[in-house]
DNA sequence: TCTTTGTTAGTTTTT
DNA sequence: CTAACAAAGA
């Protein structure tokens, strides 16, 4: 694009007063917006100072930046200092020249300097939120009814990171402005959302969606005695839940809450200044009370122009500090609302797609007291950008089905009014050839990687290149995924083939293979640690009962205690990095990464080799994520995930992963602070004090609210949106197994590919059988501690002594190992006996109902079991699992399984995942069997009859 | 035949 | 939090 169209001619011409522009997917948005910001200051009155361009990541301002700076008269040099940048950093900038007193503006005793510190890492401000509520909790016994509620402390990090995002500030008596109003809620508003959903279905026939939902209301639950019973709640013999039920669940009395809560996020800011430090919410929130407060500061920052890019991920708090920042009426926003998929990250799609409301609203609110903002003038311009250099007419159309999609078969669309908002694009793609077409099957990496290979060289999926004609390569075809993980199974695998492949976007770092195969070096080279050798034998291939053999001994093979004393005298941690990777022939992005980030953090601290291993153990735990750039040559594959693909496009798109239960995965949800529960928190769970052990009552009304409010997944359409419009040419879906309902509902056949992947170096046509799959069994396999708290037994056991019967065992374990009771009642013979057995053999603490991992190796394949077991026994070195099964009979679709009692026995080694011992008894007809040792492969053969399911790791 | 109730498995995105 | 299934009720 060298000349802008029509449409884009207008915007960039259009510099005076309030202007909404929609612009889609391919429409050329950067290009526009960057020949705005030219044309304005080439104009000869407009400075770049008087002009502000915010865009929401740093890399884009770059790209921005570097853009103007070819198509104006200004240099790299004029134009470092000039405004273009993302909210935060220009919070930054403010906060740092001029918001040393700007905590006071809150009535808060303390200042921003140049020592205060951004933390920028969610995990340290996990850590610190923690330290402070810790302290918090000590100093405030008056709030003890919600303190003893709270079981995540970080839960509330997250309530106050989100009533930041909706400038909802705390001051010294109060709440900032009008914030209060959004933690009183809307009882209106959610009155008219009940109705909707309490009207009865089928003409009549069938309850309404709430009265169903509220079915399972108090299942497995145990309430106050002030709470509702579920007939109450739901009415009997009727079609809807009775009136008034609206007003029963809207709490109307949230002082104590409300109280609560100033005081938790009161604290914290404070706790924050006084440790220096602050996070992204605080610089936005202390950048808008200086701006509010500060009339001169305003009035001297205030920008001739803005310009916000990517509007629909801003959020309402940015909305606010944009029209602050603007000081006459020139404001030009530009987004799509289809495009709007960062709402965890508190981006409000309403800002654009009530743009209009928004602005005459916030501008009043602003204003109420004093004049602040002047907008707007003459009302909003509304442009749009229709022509779409990017797709072809065939992706376009498709993509705007997925926006009119149901995700799950209760899902409700109004095609028409969604339509009705869409701006239609228009292709300007030179061929029309497009291919829009799925494919399932079982092995769904190698699946999509046949594809891949099918694909390239092709005719039939030719690609323009050049204003011509082409058979694709590597380099033009992308996979996208909803999930990291997704894309590193898949980059794992197309490694075993040699396909050309790299991923690009967040890795977690530190759980690569490459980070810990560099950490098990420096332990080894530490301390000649076993959780270090262990990783590297395995490694190597040595099986699990040689790599026991070798740790028990301290026979390390010959070739590694060579490495070691090289290792040993390498230069620095850089060397033993350097020498790692080159052993193991990482020289991929990663091992890059890894390298610079062990040598960024050795430079700027002053850390030893020991706080070097523990700097890296923390990241294995944190999951820490860092951008890694692309590792494999230029013609390859690339993968990312739909989120980090913003503003990129490819020839030929492959969204993989299109699985049922996966995409979507549990639905949108109605976000924490709404009007129905407007602070999201409420007393969950309840311990009571009466019991030694947990026994759990939940709160009856956030159990009620959360089936009353729809399930949303408006923006599980928008991210399919996103992934769709990436195309340019070519659309290919990818399923393992079963179609999500999204692939069921839109208009492509489902095919099936020979999941026959080539050997790229052989060229031919070798077949490798990967992965290890076992079918879930049928039928239900035991009692789960959920059922422990079941207040209603079922009945229906072929043997007739029902699930209450395995719940009474159950019952009964928890509490013998628990101390509380050591008779077991005669009705449990013989199953009680066994359990006292079990338990009685073994001694140290036990703790219940606990999420457990077993990770194995069988096979030379490394299997993960997990689940949750009903008691974990500790002991130091060792932790066992113990996992009881009544040993009866259930008829479970039409055939009749026998159920076995498991004790596993997990050893040493949690962290690195590498060396289990397992141990297993079982009873079979009241008898205790023990089988000790057992082969690996066997316990696996009998979790699988028992159920498990083996995931990779 | 349609509706209601109960049960089970599987389960994120990142400035 | 949903789909899928099973079984009982109307």
């Amino acid at each position: 694009m060298t000349e802008p169209n029509g449409q884009q001619r207008r915007l960039i011409e259009s510099t005076e007063g309030v202007h909404l522009v929609d612009a889609g997917p391919g429409t050329g948005k950067t290009f526009t917006i960057t020949r705005r910001y030219a044309n304005l200051v080439d104009g000869g009155d407009v400075e770049p100072d008087d002009v502000l361009l915010v865009t929401f990541t740093n890399n884009a301002a770059t790209e921005m930046r570097d853009r103007i700076v070819a198509h104006s008269d200004y240099g790299v040099r004029e134009l470092r200092d000039a405004p273009i940048g993302t909210f935060h950093g220009l919070c930054h900038d403010v906060l740092l020249e001029h918001g040393v007193h700007a905590p006071t503006l809150l009535g808060i005793d303390d200042r921003i300097t140049r020592a205060t510190r951004l933390v920028d890492d969610e995990t340290v401000e996990r850590e610190l939120f923690r330290e402070f509520y810790g302290r918090f909790a000590d100093d405030h016994p008056e709030h003890e009814p919600f303190l003893r509620v709270v079981e995540e402390p970080t839960e509330l990090l997250g309530l106050v990171n989100q009533l930041a995002a909706k400038g909802v500030f705390p001051t010294e008596e109060g709440w900032y402005r009008n914030g209060e109003r959004h933690l009183d809620g809307d009882f209106e508003a959610f009155a008219e959302t009940f109705e909707a959903g309490n009207r009865p279905r089928n003409g009549g026939g069938k309850q309404s969606r709430i009265r169903e939902r509220l079915g399972s209301y108090g299942r497995g639950k145990c309430y106050r005695a002030d709470a509702p019973s579920r007939a109450e709640l739901r009415g009997e013999g009727t079609k809807r839940v009775p009136d008034g039920t609206a007003e029963l669940l809207f709490e109307d009395d949230r002082e104590a809450l409300k109280s609560f809560v100033h005081d938790v996020y009161r604290g914290y800011l404070a706790f924050a200044l006084r440790r220096n430090y602050l996070t992204f919410g605080f610089l936005q929130l202390f950048a808008f009370v200086l701006l509010c407060e500060d009339h001169d500061l305003r009035e001297e920052l205030a920008f001739e122009h803005v310009m916000v890019d990517e509007f629909q991920d801003s959020s309402e708090i940015q909305f606010k500090l944009a029209l602050l920042l603007a000081g006459t009426d020139n404001l030009c926003v530009v987004g799509d609302w289809k495009q709007s998929i960062y709402s965890f990250q508190y981006a409000a799609v309403e800002n654009v797609a009530e743009f209009e409301a928004r602005l005459e609203r916030f501008a009043a609110e602003l204003n109420d007291d004093r004049e602040r903002v002047g907008l707007p003038i003459d009302g909003v311009s509304r442009l749009e950008l229709v022509e779409n250099y990017r797709s072809t007419q065939a992706i376009i159309d498709f993509a705007e089905r997925a926006l009119v999609t149901p995700a799950t078969g209760g899902d409700e669309v109004d095609p028409a009014a969604v339509r009705d908002r869409i701006v239609p694009l228009e292709s300007n793609a030179a061929f029309g050839n497009s291919r829009i077409e799925a494919i399932s099957h079982e092995d769904e990496h190698e699946a999509v990687l046949a594809k891949v290979q099918s694909i390239v060289g092709d005719e039939a999926y030719a690609i323009e290149r050049d204003g011509e004609l082409v058979a694709p390569g590597y380099g033009d075809v992308a996979v996208l995924t909803r999930t990291r993980d997704y894309g590193r199974e898949l980059l794992e695998v197309a490694r075993e083939y040699d396909l050309p492949m790299a991923y690009e976007g967040g890795v977690e770092l530190f759980r690569t293979d490459q980070a810990k195969l560099l950490l098990a070096w420096l332990r080894i080279l530490e301390s000649d640690a076993d959780r270090g050798w262990a990783v590297v034998l395995e490694e190597a291939g040595y099986s699990f009962e040689e790599v026991r053999h070798v740790l028990e001994e301290g026979t390390y093979p010959g070739n590694m205690r060579a490495f070691r004393t090289e290792l040993a005298g390498a230069n620095g941690v850089g060397g033993v990095a350097r020498r790692v990777f080159s052993r193991y022939g990482y020289d991929g992005g990663v091992a890059a990464t890894v390298l610079d980030a062990v040598e960024s953090v050795r430079a700027a601290t002053t850390m030893t080799r020991g706080d070097l291993i523990r700097f890296l153990e923390r990241g294995v735990e944190s999951g820490a994520t860092r951008e890694v750039s692309a590792g494999a040559g230029a013609d390859s594959v690339t993968v990312r995930t739909i989120h980090a693909t913003k503003g990129l496009e490819h020839p030929i798109v492959v969204l993989a992963n299109m699985n049922a239960n996966r995409f979507p995965p549990g639905g949108g949800g109605a976000g924490t602070i709404t009007f129905e529960d407007p602070l999201g928190l409420r007393a969950r769970r309840v311990y009571a004090e009466d019991h030694g052990h947990p026994h759990v009552y939940h709160d009856w009304r956030t159990d009620a609210l959360r089936r009353c409010l729809p399930t949303e997944y408006d923006e599980e359409r928008r991210l399919l949106y996103v992934a769709l419009t990436r195309a340019e040419r070519h659309l290919v879906f990818a399923a393992g197994g079963e179609p999500n309902a999204f692939l069921e509902e839109l208009p492509v056949d489902i095919g099936t590919v020979e999941p026959t992947v080539r050997r790229a170096d052989a060229g031919g046509t070798e077949q490798a059988t990967l992965g290890f799959s076992v079918p879930t069994p049928e039928g239900p396999v035991g009692y789960t501690p959920h059922t422990l708290m079941r207040e209603e037994a079922f009945s229906g056991t072929a043997d007739g002594r029902g699930a209450a019967y395995g719940t009474d065992v159950h019952e009964f374990a928890e509490r013998y190992a628990l101390g509380e009771t050591d008779d077991p009642p005669a009705r449990l013979e013989p199953d009680a006996g066994h359990v006292v057995d079990l338990l009685d053999s073994l001694g140290g603490e036990l703790r219940p109902e606990e999420e457990i991992v077993l990770p194995l190796e069988v096979d030379g394949e490394r299997v993960v079991l997990s689940g949750l077991a009903d008691l974990v026994h500790v002991r130091p070195g060792t932790v066992e699992v113990v996992d009881f099964k009544t040993d009866t009979t259930r008829r479970a679709h039409g055939e009749y399984r026998k159920q076995v009692s498991v004790y596993h026995r997990v050893l040493d080694e949690w962290f690195t995942d590498r060396t289990v011992d397992a141990h297993v008894h079982y009873t079979y007809d009241g008898d205790l069997v023990p089988v000790d040792p057992l082969p690996v492969t066997d316990l696996v053969d009998l979790l699988r009859e028992e159920g498990a399911t083996p995931t990779a790791p």
